[in-house]
DNA sequence: GCCAACGTTGGC
DNA sequence: GCCAACGTTGGC
């Protein structure tokens, strides 16, 4: 059975539209340093499982497509790299500390906004929207998924 | 830029 | 193994 995720990314950093121009429309989500995020990477997430695409820390935050879990996970390079921002000295390569996977972008929605989803009574159980969620990835339960795969398309 | 609410760390 | 303090996320 495929799992569903919600990936948070910066729309600054690697939006959408980014995602979908990429060779393959598949991008290496970089930057994930929290180790929740990083078990789900790890011990959950699965080649073809479903991922709903949200912008964050932007001027309108929410659900703007979806995706496919496109590999499995390997370490991720930007630990080890001094001038990237998600550098981290306490991580050696005979030990990497911090992983990524592959995700494919499969289409762009019209935006499903953070204050859409709030008012949305059948949404309204989902982590991300738990108060404070801080978490980067966050599972979603396949009846919202189905949910909102299907008011996206309609 | 602010700051609430959190996830993580580290002392014990 | 608890839990207080810290640093960070992310919406506003």
């Amino acid at each position: 059975m495929p799992q569903y995720w919600l990936m948070k990314s910066e729309p600054d950093d690697c939006s959408i539209d980014d995602a979908l121009a990429a060779p393959g429309a598949t991008v290496p989500w970089t930057g994930v340093r929290g180790w929740q995020a990083r078990n789900y990477m790890a011990k959950q997430m699965q080649v073809d499982d479903g991922v709903l695409f949200y912008h964050s820390s932007c001027p309108q935050p929410g659900i703007v497509g979806i995706a496919r879990v496109a590999s499995g996970t390997r370490p991720d390079p930007t630990q080890f790299d001094p001038e990237s921002p998600y550098y981290d000295p306490a991580s050696k390569p005979e030990h990497p500390r911090w992983l990524l996977l592959d995700v494919q972008a499969l289409r762009k929605t019209r935006l499903l906004g953070l204050p859409e989803m709030r008012a949305t009574p059948e949404l309204a159980d989902m982590v991300v929207l738990r108060r404070g969620n801080r978490l980067s990835i966050t599972p979603v339960d396949p009846v919202h998924w189905h949910f909102i795969v299907d008011r996206m398309l309609a």
